[in-house]
RNA sequence: UGCCUGAUAGUAUAAUGGUAGUACGACGGUUUUUGGUACCGUUUGUCUAGGUUCGAAUCCUGGUCGGGCAACCA
């Protein structure tokens, strides 16, 4: 815990709250995704939000599907968002479904009935929509708007019981036509949809509209704090309104501004387009912002975490830099993640004074930030070794701390050697380089007295393994892809995933698993992905590593 | 041009009438067997015009700019 951190205005309601004695003091949140797609990370910010809110107040959260709309949701979706919650570390009080309150809902909109608060509209949604008005002129009531309360009563009684077909009735709350504020221009409370739900299966036709089930469900489980996002600030009035017309528990909305992150898109249309017309893998694709991508992709709960800390909350919109989720990630991997070697661009290096045939074995830590090294592994030395390519130049500039003729590196946890010469082939790529090292500088017990700038990560040619490794960039070429002409997925980077079918990794990686982040030295951080298999090692880079150095 | 909403360094976020601060970024340096990490330093800001006040990022008025609202979606 951070001593004097200011509250952010959430935190200050709260408290408010409690220092009033509202609600007893109680704080009681939930986080109610509708189950029509994956999480993501904008999503991250919403629990992290509402189980943060709960936690530090003595309160606890529900997890809540907003399962009003049969036709877009599924189980599978249900099963995914359950799995992300958990894998972020939050822990609900209850699961619970708008879908367990049908039932409760029906008797709710009934009542608004007999107190000639709603109404049956027989009209299409074109007479609907065109009845509504404009935002500049009021909207015009229609001959249903003056039915009977038995008349309704029965009308929506035969709703549920399915004796009309879809769109061919909807009822209404009876609230006011000429509001300046279009969803209060007699909002729609519930339309007919013969269709199967995944919970609730075929009891019922008849389903509530977001309006008439959000605030119902939050009074009924005795919410105090509704925390949602800013487009729904306009619904608070009508949010307001169905509480107190029907005196529930409540329940009071606050909103936010929802997370923007550039170089990528939020919405779960935009998500959901990604995948079906296979722009990516799947929802779990490494470069989705989706929770089951970043997981795939390497990232940790603790650095989703510490980046939703970090953006802070507020009211105003915002587009967060996506190196600073870039910066929670590596500061989290540079204290947990080993330290292995691997070759994504190969070069052969050969030592010509190292003997034929002859092995030695190195020892390296695994993590130098922690203390001990946090233990370390071996790995085999021998005449022939495997460098990467930017690591030599034939003409070296100034300041390169590398491999040109004549420049000397340290081989990390190994010898100190020369470059002393290199073979070309016929298109003029250099095939091969050749340095001498030098015997008595062997890491550990080095006597040579020679200090050299660089040090260069290497892997024994008879000794290395294979790996494919897959390195992501950003997924758009441009900041807010939402905010170009033209369609969004004309903005896709066509170099988000640069695959390298070949590289070679030092032995003890073969024990590497999904999940585990490793740091491949000097080249990023790695994780083995979830589909890899022993026969062909997979590995995604999670994130680059902080590259200083600026090549002129 | 109806209603709602917002505006503080490049990006976020504090200061709640009393010294405009913090983080990320960028730039420079020290350390370093990762051009990483760590550490040190530098850099850049209150949308605008008035008003109230001893004093305004904060309160008031006008303007400008951004976002949202007219789904049988949530």
């Amino acid at each position: 815990m951070s001593e004097e951190r200011s509250l952010n205005f959430l935190e200050e309601i709260v408290e408010e709250n409690i220092a009033a004695g509202v609600n007893g003091g109680a704080v009681l949140t939930r986080f109610p995704p509708e189950p029509n797609g994956y999480l993501h990370i904008g999503h991250a910010k919403s629990i992290c939000l509402n189980f943060g809110l709960a936690k530090k107040y003595n309160g606890k959260t529900n997890l809540r599907f907003d399962d009003t709309n049969p036709t877009k949701e599924d189980i599978e979706y249900v099963d995914s968002i359950k799995e992300d919650v958990k894998w972020l570390g939050f822990d609900w009080a209850n699961e619970f479904y708008a879908s367990d309150y049908f039932d409760k809902l029906y008797e709710l909109a009934v009542e608004l009935i007999k107190n000639n608060l709603a109404y049956v509209d027989d009209s299409t949604a074109e007479e609907i929509a065109a009845q509504k008005g404009t935002p500049t002129e009021p909207g015009t009531p229609n001959q249903y708007r003056s039915r009977s309360v038995e008349e309704n009563l029965q009308l929506f009684a035969d709703m549920k019981a399915g004796k009309y077909s879809d769109g061919a009735k909807v009822l209404r709350a009876k609230v006011d036509l000429a509001s300046p504020n279009m969803h209060l221009r007699d909002p729609l409370m519930y339309r007919i949809k013969h269709a199967h739900h995944h919970r609730t299966g075929d009891a019922w036709c008849i389903y509530p509209m977001y309006d008439f089930a959000h605030g119902q469900s939050d009074a009924i489980e005795h919410i105090t704090h509704s925390v949602c996002t800013l487009e729904f600030v306009p619904h608070r009035p009508l949010y307001d309104w169905f509480i107190e017309q029907l005196e529930l528990f409540p329940s009071k909305q606050y909103e936010f501004a929802r997370l923007n992150l550039n170089y990528t898109v939020m919405s779960k249309r935009k998500l959901l387009q990604l995948v079906e017309e296979k722009h990516v893998e799947g929802w779990d694709d490494p470069r989705m912002p989706t929770i089951s991508g970043l997981r795939r992709r390497g990232y940790t709960p603790a650095s989703i975490r510490e980046f939703c800390d970090r953006i802070g909350v507020a009211k105003r919109e915002n587009m967060i830099d996506v190196g600073l989720l870039e910066f929670c990630i590596r500061e989290d991997l540079n204290k947990t993640a080993w330290r292995r070697m691997a070759v994504l661009d190969p070069i052969k290096c050969i030592l010509t004074n190292y003997p034929e045939g002859e092995t030695e074995i190195m020892h390296g830590e695994n993590n130098p930030e922690v203390e001990d090294g946090d233990g370390s592994r071996e790995f085999p030395f021998s005449r022939e070794l495997w460098i990467e390519r930017e690591d030599f130049m034939e003409i070296p500039p100034k300041k390169f701390f590398r491999l040109g003729v004549g420049l000397m590196v340290r081989l990390k946890n190994a010898y100190i050697i020369r470059c002393n010469d290199f073979v070309k082939d016929a298109d003029g790529n250099v095939t091969e380089i050749h340095c001498t090292y030098l015997p008595e500088s062997k890491s550990g017990n080095d006597t040579s007295g020679i200090n050299v700038k660089g040090t260069i990560h290497w892997v024994s040619v008879p000794h290395a393994k294979t790996a494919e490794v897959r390195l992501y960039d950003r997924l758009f070429q441009v900041e807010n892809p939402q905010h170009e002409e033209g369609d969004f997925k004309d903005y896709l980077n066509p170099n988000s995933l640069q695959v390298i079918h070949t590289a070679y990794i030092e032995p003890d990686l073969a024990n590497a698993t999904p999940g585990k982040a490793i740091q491949f030295m000097r080249k990023g951080y790695f994780t083995l992905d979830k589909y890899s298999t022993q026969d062909k090692l997979v590995f995604n880079r999670t994130v680059t590593l902080k590259d200083g150095w600026v090549k002129k």
